[in-house]
RNA sequence: CGGGGUAUAGCACAGUUGGCUAGUGCGCUCGGUUUGGGACCGAGAGGCCGCAGGUUCGAGUCCUGCUACCCCGACCA
């Protein structure tokens, strides 16, 4: 197995390594696009099934759309063709002739959704409507990268109609408090919350909320956005459905999502300089029991069968007994530390002399020995203390990595210096939003606060904005 | 789309001023010894030297043109 690039020498290579390291992802034949191994696909369906659950409580129903829209739909509204239609990969042929209209693969759904929204919505019985999909997209992205940025990537993507500018809030809202709740609760990421800059959001959409955690090397990374929509696609696609009263109203429409990219997101929050670090809830593999033995004789029987009866007793977590006899306990250490498994579990003679195993945990690196009848009780206590620690020891990362800021001056210094978030006045306009983007490559996370006194860290002029500055992702 | 780089075995690379049978390490296969923090010995398998032209008695090596990929920017989840 190839060496890891140290974190501080080379954060990008680094990421790189660990994508191909703890095989995660392999490049494809085809640019910009990965094919996602076995371990890292476990990680993406553990992320499915939970976010799913989530979703669904939510009264959320799962759909399918066609992966193919027809360049017309697009068409339809400005803010949004502009938005996307650079980055379209576009079918012009089928069946070996020329297609009558051009075909474009998906880059997001809204258009082809909505086209048949106006079918489905007749009556304000039908509000709100709530839809959910688990599909692929093609962006045609400048530059790629393994799950942070790739041509094609896996998502979910839930759609919403609504009578009135009050259900969409509110369905925007709810949607961006799940993630949060799941960015914490399940992958351990702590994630600021807040709505986006003009500049910064969606292509149609009235406003964009997202969430932002902060990597390793302080740039901050999109890990989830939800859009409310307003009645721009309604009027597009002629949403319409008869009130109480018989008049006709347009909807208000929700659009959010979540996609691979918080596989990329996991890396480079949680990795360290041994490998990537997995919270026990997303860990394909939560417990790994290596086993330690000569082959000869009865020994490694003997070990084997304490390995199975740990198994059993653990069956309720995802258990892995390593039972590789090519390769040496040492070898399995490391492998499984490189691939973040929380939680590993040694056992050999001298353990089972004592009636006792080792317990080494992923995220402090310590070590203990512990009788092997007290791991039913102090494998879940464990596993819930590393998913705990993982999490603060993010959110302590976050916290000081994020500068309250005055002046300009302190505002490149400790963007140069030590990156992160930084906390500032913003007098709203996007003059000053561009200016600090091309001196400095920062840009407007999401916004702190809308009704407060400060002034613009750019122009000086007083303002009611206070936002999260970063280089990003 | 700009800048930089690379293309030789599954991976990482070497291959001198053109020269005869294209090499090394890791990985892989087989046999044996091992196994408490990346084991060792021995024997093997594996190559359209990115593609197309050209120069030459002779090209992995020189020339031209393509193509692909990686890294750094701008654009974006």
């Amino acid at each position: 197995m190839s060496k890891i690039t140290s974190q501080s020498q080379d954060f990008s290579q680094w990421y790189l390594d660990i994508v191909k390291v703890a095989e995660l992802a392999d490049y494809s034949k085809v640019k910009g696009c990965m094919v996602i191994k076995p371990y890292g696909y476990a990680i993406w369906e553990n992320i499915q099934r939970e976010l799913d659950s989530r979703i669904k409580a939510a009264d959320v129903k799962n759909v399918y759309f066609p992966l193919l829209i027809p360049e017309s739909f697009l068409q339809r509204e400005k803010e949004h063709v502009e938005g996307f239609m650079p980055e379209c990969a576009v079918v012009t042929h089928g069946g070996g002739k020329k297609l009558t209209e051009n075909l474009v693969i998906r880059p997001t759904s809204e258009t082809i959704m909505y086209d048949t929204f106006s079918d489905w919505i007749k009556s304000y019985r039908d509000l709100p409507l709530k839809i959910n999909q688990w599909a692929n997209i093609v962006r045609w992205e400048m530059r790629t990268r393994p799950f942070l940025r790739t041509t094609e990537f896996l998502w979910q993507e839930g759609h919403t109609a609504h009578k009135d500018k009050a259900g969409a809030d509110e369905e925007a809202h709810r949607a961006l408090k799940m993630y949060e709740d799941f960015d914490r609760d399940f992958l351990a990421l702590p994630v600021l919350t807040g709505r986006k800059s003009d500049k910064e959001k969606f292509a149609g959409a009235l406003y964009t909320l997202s969430t932002e955690a902060l990597a390793k090397d302080g740039k901050a990374i999109q890990a989830g956005t939800s859009h409310n929509l307003g009645m721009t696609f309604a009027e597009s696609f002629n949403i319409n459905y008869q009130d109480e009263n018989g008049a006709l109203q347009k909807v208000w429409q929700t659009s959010w999502g979540v996609s691979t990219r918080l596989i990329g997101t996991l890396i480079v929050v949680h990795g360290d300089e041994k490998g990537l670090r997995l919270p026990p809830k997303v860990a394909p593999t939560q417990v790994v029991i290596v086993p330690i033995y000569k082959t000869d004789g009865e020994e490694r029987e003997t070990v084997l069968k304490a390995a199975r009866q740990i198994a059993s007793d653990l069956k309720r977590f995802r258990v892995l007994i390593d039972e590789r006899d090519t390769y040496t306990p040492g070898f399995k250490f490391t492998e499984w530390e490189v691939k973040g498994v929380p939680l590993r579990i040694e056992i050999g003679p001298r353990d089972l002399a004592k009636n006792s195993c080792i317990l080494a945990r992923r995220d402090t690196s310590e070590k203990t020995s512990l009788e092997i009848s007290e791991l039913f009780t102090a494998v879940p206590k464990l596993l819930d203390q590393i998913q705990e620690n993982m999490y603060e020891q993010a959110l302590k990362f976050r916290e000081e990595m994020t500068s309250e800021i005055g002046t300009y001056e302190d505002f490149k210094k400790i963007l140069e210096e030590k990156g992160g978030f930084l906390v500032t006045g913003w007098c709203g306009k996007e003059t000053c939003e561009q200016k600090i983007q091309e001196e400095t490559k920062a840009t407007i996370r999401v916004i702190k606060e809308e009704n407060t006194k400060c002034k613009c860290v750019y122009c000086g002029e007083k303002s009611s904005h206070k936002v999260y500055f970063a280089r990003a992702y």
